[in-house]
DNA sequence: GTGAAAGCGCTAACAC
DNA sequence: GTGTTAGCGCTTTCAC
């Protein structure tokens, strides 16, 4: 099998219009459907494509439509456990609206985000959806001197320069440090995600939200700052342990640093519920999967995907043309790690 | 932020030449590095291009050299925990060459993967890597009969009509029943994949093989055809308890269905290792972080997705131009479901 | 309602 | 070396 490119007969608008024996704006306009042609020349076109086994060339139309039908979505790496049904999500709603998904990991390099939003850019997407690593709105006013339409996924977005999708986070970490102290805990641990992301920040600051509305004292000893990474959640523990502060639980700000934080603590011979009790956040699969069952919070992640989606078309359409944030609303997931439903000893 | 096309100066290679008091063809030729140009002439245009964030049309590019330097990616579910890591190696690969990556998802469905070959064909890809549902051809005459350069994914290739990337599967499906067999078990039961696929029919006759070699009788009850699912594990060993056959050990096609396999066994008080042995296939992340720790057979699917694109791109540029089969060696990751490393009792 | 023709932004002969 | 120009395949005025 031979790829030579001259050997598959590109068929065009033109060898179509020859053989329906129409012009080619006739055929263009029978393809699209928007001006007014007579059922008869319809037919005898639409019988040519057939035959010919036509295929619009979308290239030539973009060039001259200027619009691509394609949109950039960049995230961080989609190794992460978190990115797979939000870019399910993502493609899902796409496909709906006939666009193409173009994936980028950056692998949170602010220089990697910016080649892929200038190598998008060259490709002339339509749109991006994008995971900014840090929230440094540099590359996002990139994106608007370079007229993208451009939606934030999982991110708040700071002054609304453009549209976003996220869970109330801060809700979510009020709701996790709650249930731990409706289970009796008073010493809870938090693992912070990086406080540079939106996201880092709000789930911080929902856990000294719930200490202050419970007059539990914050203790900054508790508090470590992690990655977001299962190795930061291990590490975070360790610290903990071998820093001899007491504490009866932890909250993790997602679900991979809980993972890490019981692994550790099981490494050190601590039970997960009966010693300490561990809550995440995200409610990726792996939560149901792993031993203990993790309790987390649920952020409706393939949603999310698609109403980015659903708004970077408005945008791109101009039926929206301004900024507009749409935030999810988080869920307990009660399981094992935390003890379960069963009521606080 | 409104989106006006209008407002945003599209910076054109005329508007370069212009600036530059050159022709286009000059910018063009230093932009491409082609033919020799003066590098007075060169200095004058890198300056404009410089100054006016001149960005080249990769779309007005795409149709006048029939290159679009995208290239597709046909997945059955980015959310199943094997796609993950391949896509990625494809990624970076792509990244490499310049290629865009269109990823899109199939659910396993061959009218889905057919319509995104011609959704793609119409964006004229370069080449498409393609992760089939079903081995049957039909999909893989439409890219040949459309002139797309093909490298399939996780699939052997019958009768070499295009170029593949695997691991050997029907080796690997040895080595795991071999270890089970050397850890004294004498009633493997198998969970099989779709036999529709080729790592499916060889994992399964890479289980006979073992059973053969070691005189082991093979037992046809004690084989269920799964679907590759967590439900298809599950139910398989729910049949096989229900069946009252006496086994001692299970060996799944994939982790998700070992996983499903075990869950079932725990739900009926049977523990794994010690009543049961179990091992995976694929060696996902997830079997690192199950307990029990999972043993495996350990795919290299991060290199498969990069050989893969390495591949294509040879077939794209005809450096190469027959198929060619890239079949990668499986590694037997002991781990704690099979009973570990101790000797067998 | 239909066709002729211009032109999207670029590359590559082809002249000079 | 450099500029002029045709043309990639399509959409869309503009005449008729």
């Amino acid at each position: 099998m031979v790829y030579d490119k001259e050997n598959f007969k590109n068929i065009t608008i033109k060898d179509v219009a020859k053989r329906a024996e129409v012009s080619i704006a006739t055929v263009s306009r029978i393809l699209n459907g928007k001006d007014r042609v007579s059922p008869l020349l319809a037919e005898r076109v639409l019988l040519a494509v057939k035959e010919l086994q036509y295929q619009p060339n979308d290239v030539a139309r973009a060039l001259k439509i200027k619009e691509s039908r394609s949109i950039g979505l960049i995230i961080p790496d989609i190794e992460n456990p978190f990115f797979p049904a939000l870019v399910r999500g993502v493609q899902d709603a796409a496909k709906i609206h006939n666009y193409a998904v173009i994936l980028c990991n950056t692998d949170g390099k602010t220089e990697e985000e910016k080649k892929y939003i200038q190598f998008l850019y060259s490709k002339r997407v339509d749109g991006i959806a994008f995971t900014e690593s840090v929230d440094n709105k540099k590359n996002i006013a990139l994106l608007d001197s370079l007229g993208i339409p451009v939606v934030l996924l999982d991110r708040r977005v700071e002054g609304m320069k453009a549209s976003g999708v996220s869970t109330d986070n801060r809700l979510g970490a009020f709701m996790a440090t709650q249930h731990l102290i409706e289970k009796g805990k008073q010493r809870i641990g938090f693992i912070s995600g990086s406080p540079k992301l939106s996201s880092g920040a709000d789930r911080a600051s929902g856990y000294q939200d719930a200490l202050l509305h419970y007059s539990i004292q914050y203790d900054k000893k508790l508090v470590f700052i992690g990655a977001f990474t299962y190795e930061s959640g291990y590490a975070a523990v360790e610290n903990l342990l071998l820093s001899r502060h007491q504490f009866d639980a932890i909250f993790a700000a997602n679900d991979i640093m809980a993972i890490g934080a019981i692994e550790c603590l099981n490494r050190y011979g601590i039970r997960v519920p009966e010693d300490v009790a561990v809550v995440g956040f995200d409610d990726i699969r792996l939560a149901t999967w792993y031993k203990p069952l993790l309790t987390t919070i649920r952020q409706p992640v393939y949603e999310m995907g698609q109403y980015a989606i659903k708004l970077l078309v408005e945008h791109i359409t101009g039926e929206r043309s301004c900024p507009y944030e749409k935030i999810f609303a988080p869920e307990l997931m009660i399981r094992q790690s935390s003890g379960g439903l069963e009521e606080s000893k």
